[in-house]
DNA sequence: ACCGGGATGTTCT
DNA sequence: GAACATCCCGGTG
């Protein structure tokens, strides 16, 4: 397999996020089927780390298209994002959950915590520990296949995914950009 | 099952 | 000083 092209990424994040569902996350041995995504704007978007303009956090976010976004919260936790859209025009897409599919040995001995093999990626912060994504992927590049890469083993897309308002926010909660694999059991909650 | 609270530190007001 | 794109643990039912 091979990592997705550049021209894949150069969506709008509210366009690309439902197509990044039942995609590949590869990374060293570790592969995950995603299956729960958030799209993320620019100003338009009052939930979005680049609502108020360009920052040393969210500079990946204003790169182009097909690199990581990988920022820190609550003072502990690592969340990966993928950046889309023409370079310089900020956006970005949540992985939120995936279900793992390979390296599940070294996802393990990153979530010591996680009981059951589906809570390896269930959820943003557990989905980039179990890959071991920090900050020193921040702005890594998804086409190079140095690190980091998404691919496309032939399952597509669900023709109808599941949608719902973005999880975890205040500000910008209102809007529908959360996508899931409808009843997939890898979610990070069920709606 | 659901709920409440604590952890922990960067970013922004 | 408050908020934060979260997770874990211990309570109760």
């Amino acid at each position: 397999m091979r990592p997705l092209p550049r021209r894949f990424y150069r969506l709008d994040s509210r366009e690309l996020a439902p197509l990044l569902l039942n995609k590949v996350l590869v990374l060293g041995p570790c592969r995950a089927r995603i299956v729960e995504v958030e799209a993320y704007g620019g100003t338009d978007d009052a939930g979005s780390h680049a609502f108020r303009g360009r920052t040393a956090r969210n500079a990946a976010m204003f790169a182009d298209a097909g690199h990581l976004y990988v920022y820190f919260t609550y003072g502990m936790h690592w969340c990966a994002n993928v950046v889309a859209g023409p370079a310089g025009d900020p956006g970005a897409v949540l992985l939120r959950a995936a279900a793992p599919v390979a390296g599940l040995d070294a996802m393990r001995a990153r979530r010591p915590t996680a009981r059951l093999d589906r809570d390896l990626c269930r959820g943003p912060a557990r989905l980039s520990a179990a890959f071991g994504i920090d900050g020193r992927l921040d702005g890594a590049d998804l086409v190079d296949r140095r690190g980091p890469w998404l691919a496309d083993d032939g399952t597509p897309p669900p023709s109808e995914p599941g949608v719902s308002r973005r999880i975890g926010l205040t500000r910008g909660a209102d809007h529908p950009w959360r996508w899931f694999v409808p009843g997939d059991p890898h979610r990070s909650r069920p709606g």
